[in-house]
DNA sequence: GCCAAATATTTATATATTTGCATCTGTTAA
DNA sequence: TTAACAGATGCAAATATATAAATATTTGGC
């Protein structure tokens, strides 16, 4: 038996653990690559980036462990896109957001 | 003189960190309630969430300091309220990412 | 000026994140 | 079956954040 408030509660704590994992300098960008159900791989964000491949490996875990993102494994490569379109709201405000 | 590179790290670290702010259970609770424009005091606030008046004036400052909200001194009192409208749309998305 | 109400700041402790490096695990192709 | 490539994981040091309690500041009314 849960009650409201432990089910607001719960929401709360997931919505702000989705927020957390995309609250990251590194993180946000790699959202920008991944809008409009793009699919990269780690290397190509790694290199796309300029960051190293475990830093990069370890970004997309945390994105995907929340929620953000999932993955894809095809061959050696594995992809990474976004589990919900509506994410890219989040980066258009953002945008609007840090403009002036 | 400043770089392009500067200049995206410089705004993906300021959407980090509006993103930081807002990733808290109590903060985005905060913000569902200035939805719409309202603009609410920092009594009110504490008393619609049940939580320390500190504890409250603390989460308001770190959203106002990260350009979240506003905040208006009227009287003895200071009210808050959401710097851009559009911020409605992460709350929006939060919910709908998380009806699952 | 002085008091009380409404906010804000400070401090300390506990906890969590970030990052690079090294290492380990899968997978393909020879 | 082994070499080489792609990715994931574990660890440690530096840094950042959270939380609660105590204290300070600002404002209006007397």
């Amino acid at each position: 038996m849960i009650t409201i408030q432990e089910l607001d509660t719960y929401r709360l704590e997931m919505a702000a653990n989705m927020l957390k994992a995309i609250a990251h300098p590194m993180r946000i960008a790699i959202l920008k690559h991944l809008e409009g159900g793009k699919k990269l791989t780690v290397t190509e964000i790694h290199e796309l980036l300029g960051i190293e491949q475990a830093t990069t490996s370890h970004h997309l875990g945390i994105l995907k462990d929340k929620g953000v993102l999932c993955s894809r494994r095809e061959g050696k490569n594995t992809s990474y896109y976004l589990k919900h379109d509506i994410l890219s709201q989040i980066i258009d405000c953002l945008q609007k957001c840090t403009c002036e």
